[in-house]
DNA sequence: GTTGATTGTCAACAGGTGTTGGCCTACAGT
DNA sequence: ACTGTAGGCCAACACCTGTTGACAATCAAC
């Protein structure tokens, strides 16, 4: 009995969010995140129960748009750049879900509830437009989720070479406008 | 002798490209390729040598941005939204890049090849500034692709549902920005 | 000090993977 | 009619996967 049960359990945890960040859901074996966790793959299955399951812990984000609740109409596409921008720098969690969000369908659902149900809401009460919040949403996810592709996936040589402030400038009127802009549909 | 070689040989291409596309590199597995091609596995050995060399062969893909030589500058971004958005749905090359390119380091290294081997060159000479080329394309590219994700793979809702036009005007002013807008960097 | 529970290890399972070699089978040339 | 060649199929290989159950080690409670 070395260490408590909740210990190695976030031991585990840590190890499996490395690991489907760097490799993606199949590719991340769970004998290979034991190895990581220095720890029998039986454990895994005793602590999560299963795979999915341990990828369902795993997944476990907040995007934490709270912090952008008081910042001045006119500066909030810059502010949702650096704030995504940090979040994909923080934790390997964004990461995992768009690593394993595309070969797996229960990554894609959890990735369509972050961004439908934590992004919109607070678009709606920032612009105090609940019409076009889900459509606002769905770009503003579109362009960040494209640039996190970019840079930290795929990484373009061009875009990992930004700084925070050129990403900012470069994004930051793109995102003010799907934001703010008067549009159809 | 039902068919010739080379028949067999585009049957399983293109059944691959499917499986490609709607699992990804580790799901598409060589069994389930030559079972859609009604064909036994080996014959996909014999043609291909390797599933990593069947998957060159179904990745490759020109994204054709001749078609855009005689575009007035101020309708650049839409008319490279919609040849994009074209692309996208008129085989399944890119997304068989997309799904694979994030889990597999062969598609992700093809996929730079062809947004900075294909992209920025077009962009250097529609814009006649080489030296912003490559930002220009990273930006548009990821710009694109992430609409590609959120469409196509992800399937956000709000972005399944709109149509051609309301994303030529969504995205439109946002890739004319980002291929003529003076800027440092 | 014994009991009971909790943490950890080991070996094995059933199934799926890419890949290989041998064996048919049908055709073309002579 | 016979032979050579090229397309196709089958069975097996070695390996890896998630998952399971039985067994050992360690601690807490009484």
């Amino acid at each position: 009995m070395r260490r408590t049960s909740t210990e190695t359990k976030s031991i585990i945890l840590s190890a499996a969010r490395e690991r489907f960040a760097a490799d993606g859901y199949e590719r991340a074996t769970i004998r290979s995140i034991a190895a990581d966790a220095k720890i029998d793959p039986a454990m895994v299955m005793r602590y999560f129960g299963s795979k999915e399951k341990l990828f369902a812990a795993a997944a476990e984000f907040d995007l934490r748009f709270d912090a952008l609740a008081d910042v001045p109409r006119e500066q909030l596409g810059s502010a949702f750049v650096r704030h995504f921008l940090r979040q994909w720098e923080a934790g390997e969690a964004l990461q995992v879900l768009l690593r394993t969000g595309i070969t797996n369908d229960g990554a894609a659902e959890r990735m369509r509830e972050i961004f439908a149900g934590q992004l919109a809401p607070r678009i709606a009460a920032l612009t105090g437009d609940p019409q076009t919040a889900p459509v606002r949403a769905a770009m503003i996810s579109a362009q960040m989720l494209g640039i996190g592709l970019a840079r930290y996936i795929l990484q373009f040589p061009p875009v990992v070479a930004m700084s925070e402030e050129d990403l900012v400038s470069w994004l930051g009127p793109t995102i003010q406008r799907y934001l703010i802009e008067e549009r159809p549909s």
